[in-house]
DNA sequence: TCACATGATTTAGC
DNA sequence: GCTAAATCATGTGA
């Protein structure tokens, strides 16, 4: 997880000191080539005579303002915001708040119990925590950097008011284009760093990375159910359920294990007998027991699908072979 | 360390 | 949407 803050502040470009990496590098992209022109106009602004930078800063902004006048509020700005509350970066931070849902839901996902993966959730959170540090970091040197340039430029139009005539409203408009310019810069940390939490929740959460042996008694309840429904060894949702509540686990992994229960069955028949024997028999025992109660319990389901036919003609050869 | 077991995912067919 | 089949990635025991 060393890469995350790296990632974060990884942007290639042109270094100009004194500003934070994504300010460096907004001239890469054509549609940032404003941002780009304007901060190279902070940065070289004090190796300028005054009137100079003056000048040129003014015709700048004041070229570029009317293509953006009647710009709505960016949705993928909005999304990013979204997402950056959902995941707990942005927003107030709760203690474990939205990332101890994710890593609840992680749990679930890999059915592990919460005691098994506290330790990786208290990595998770923590890097988590990590990320929004710096990115309120970030975001306080944007905003640190927006309200600089705004007081800078609005002193300049109050000296430029001097020798021509500027409009209070003009200048709000000026603001308005600043902040708007900042903005956008602020999408690219906002898209830094959900890069971020993408890569840490794949990382911490992916199920198949993170997968757990069932215990013993889970999978010796989803083998007794299978052997003794080898005729049709598909649950219903019911038994699914079922199943996954007694086993403690998710009805996908139900499913999953069934999936891969009859697959490798298939392929190792001879092999696996010796097992459904045994199953078999401990079946039959219970079974005893069941019409002493007169119970139908788990009962299979009658076959009602082509590959559930297919398994059944499969089964009744398997037997015919197992009895020759 | 390696081979095998096993849970999860992906892809394609229905 | 469910399933079979192939595959991936990790766990486990020798």
């Amino acid at each position: 997880m060393q890469d995350q803050p790296r990632l974060l502040f990884s942007q290639a470009g042109g270094s100009v000191p004194g500003l934070p990496p994504h300010l460096q590098d907004t001239e890469a992209e054509g549609r940032k080539q404003d941002i780009g022109d304007i901060l190279q106009h902070i940065m070289t602004i004090t190796d300028q005579s005054l009137d100079e930078a003056q000048a040129r800063l003014l015709f700048h902004l004041l070229s570029i303002r009317g293509a953006e006048e009647e710009e709505l509020p960016d949705p993928q700005l909005l999304r990013l915001d979204n997402m950056l509350v959902a995941e707990g970066v942005a927003g107030p931070e709760k203690g474990g708040g939205s990332a101890g849902a994710a890593a609840a839901a992680a749990a679930a996902a890999v059915g592990g119990t919460a005691s098994d993966n506290s330790t990786e959730h208290s990595d998770y959170r923590a890097k988590l925590t990590q990320i929004r540090h710096i990115y309120h970091t970030e975001l306080e040197k944007y905003e640190q950097a927006c309200n600089e340039f705004t007081t800078h430029v609005m002193n300049l139009l109050r000296e430029q008011s001097r020798t021509r005539p500027i409009s209070p409203k003009e200048i709000e408009r000026m603001v308005s284009i600043i902040h708007r310019k900042f903005s956008s810069i602020q999408i690219q940390l906002k898209q830094s760093t959900c890069e971020a939490v993408m890569i840490l929740r794949s990382r911490f959460l992916d199920a198949r990375r993170k997968r757990r042996n069932f215990s013993k008694q889970a999978t010796e309840i989803l083998n007794e159910y299978f052997y003794s429904h080898l005729s049709n060894p598909y649950p219903s949702e019911e038994a699914k359920e079922e199943l996954a509540k007694k086993c403690s686990i998710t009805v996908a992994q139900v499913s999953n294990w069934f999936g891969n229960k009859r697959i490798r069955y298939k392929k190792n028949i001879g092999k696996l007998q010796e097992e459904a024997n045994v199953y078999a028999a401990k079946t039959a025992v219970t079974a005893k027991n069941s019409v002493a109660h007169g119970s139908q319990a788990n009962s299979p389901s009658t076959p009602n699908s082509a590959g559930e036919c297919l398994w059944a003609t499969l089964h009744s050869q398997t037997l015919i072979r197992s009895e020759i």
